[in-house]
DNA sequence: CAGGGAAATCATCAACTGTTGACTTATGGT
DNA sequence: ACCATAAGTCAACAGTTGATGATTTCCCTG
């Protein structure tokens, strides 16, 4: 990462708000900066980030490869900005939010739900985002600080403490079970592996639902 | 497949034969094609087709560059060759091995140890190979082919019947315990997310056994 | 002990990639 | 109407990658 990242206001970090500014038409920074976002982790997910180009990324969405450099540094600045917002989609974005608040049965139907969708929806694809290796030992590190937090949030979620070592086995189980869902969605939208690419959610619910409460709530 | 790979004595389907020929000591074609695929397939398997350079796969075996376009025509020739040669291995190692006759404690034994094996040993990281896609039809089909043999014959090892529907739901959950295999050797391989990276037999064997034994064995 | 031929290397090319600085154009306040 | 500023484009550089022809090194046969 070079210092001298031209990124203007708020680098990778802003997205979120979007406040009461009226957007400027046609010349929309804003816009145009989440169409690359959007854009890239398509991109990323499918092809995998080394076989992504800046140029195609820009092409897609139908501006100059110059931009990128401009909006987010490099291109992995961009690739941080598709982690965040993926990390933020996913549930793992606000701290507080889900967790260990609506309890474990309403994490495993979520994290179940994720899974159903994966072969049509463009949320899931978001998933192999987090397992291909890119080459990029900058983006690696990113993916696997990703990973990890959306790990100790699935275990706190099931009762995990980390200073609690009685609860230490439940980081492993948390792991496995995204291992799982990260492998299922693989199976069903990259090998398209009959029959779990087109198993319905009637299908995956009672397998899947078992497995993720055996190894996460294993008392129950 | 370029037309002009001056391959010498058997392009890339050799290997079975090497005749009574003594295979010369040092300077020796054979071994040294051996040597590349095995190193390629570990990189491709690892990093992924486009993040791997041939310089990369050369310097890991210690010859020049030029020796993969002189073995297998092109990087792509070379990746064809670590698919045959996964098939191949693939196929020759499994057929008697395992199946029914061994019941389904000691094929779930033997998942798991592959698991753990998985960051040092070359076995499973073939596995990780056919989830990588290459954007080449020809590998998607051998990919895809392999993996169904696989699960039916994880299925078959759990009372699957093809000609039973009362067990057609086992070829499901056979595929969902391949997924989380799949996935968990690229957590600790490609990934290296810790725990799991770093996790010992011992403390796999108890949740990933639970795990299949619910999966595959419902009713013990 | 030559000499042929395979094995392996070297140097290089052309294409492509990420990045960057200079330039152009639209926007909105005054 | 005007102009400072942001949004976006253009062209070019430096590094890397896959591929290739010429060259050297080594083994084996006669």
């Amino acid at each position: 990462m070079t210092d001298r990242t031209a990124a203007p206001p708020g680098s990778t970090g802003c997205d979120a708000a979007a406040p009461a500014d009226p957007v400027r038409s046609g010349r929309d920074a804003v816009r145009t900066r989440g169409a690359l976002v959007r854009a890239a982790r398509r991109r990323f997910a499918t092809d995998g980030y080394r076989a992504t180009t800046v140029r195609r990324i820009a092409s897609d969405v139908g501006v100059n490869v110059a931009l990128i450099g401009r909006y987010f540094g490099s291109k992995e600045g961009l690739f941080e900005a598709c982690m965040n917002r993926t990390a933020e989609e996913l549930g793992t974005g606000g701290p507080a939010r889900s967790s260990a608040a609506e309890g474990i049965d309403g994490t495993i139907g979520r994290l179940i739900a994720h899974v159903v969708e994966a072969p049509n929806a463009d949320d899931p694809l978001q998933l192999l985002l987090l397992l291909r290796s890119s080459g990029d030992e900058n983006a690696d590190a990113i993916r696997r600080r990703t990973l990890q937090t959306f790990t100790e949030r699935l275990a706190a979620s099931a009762g995990w403490d980390a200073a609690d070592p009685a609860t230490a086995g439940l980081l492993l189980r948390a792991q496995i079970a995204i291992a799982t869902m990260l492998g299922l969605v693989m199976l069903r939208t990259s090998v398209g592996a009959q029959p779990a690419a087109s198993a319905t959610i009637g299908d995956l619910e009672e397998p899947l639902g078992d497995l993720l409460r055996g190894l996460l709530a294993p008392d129950s």
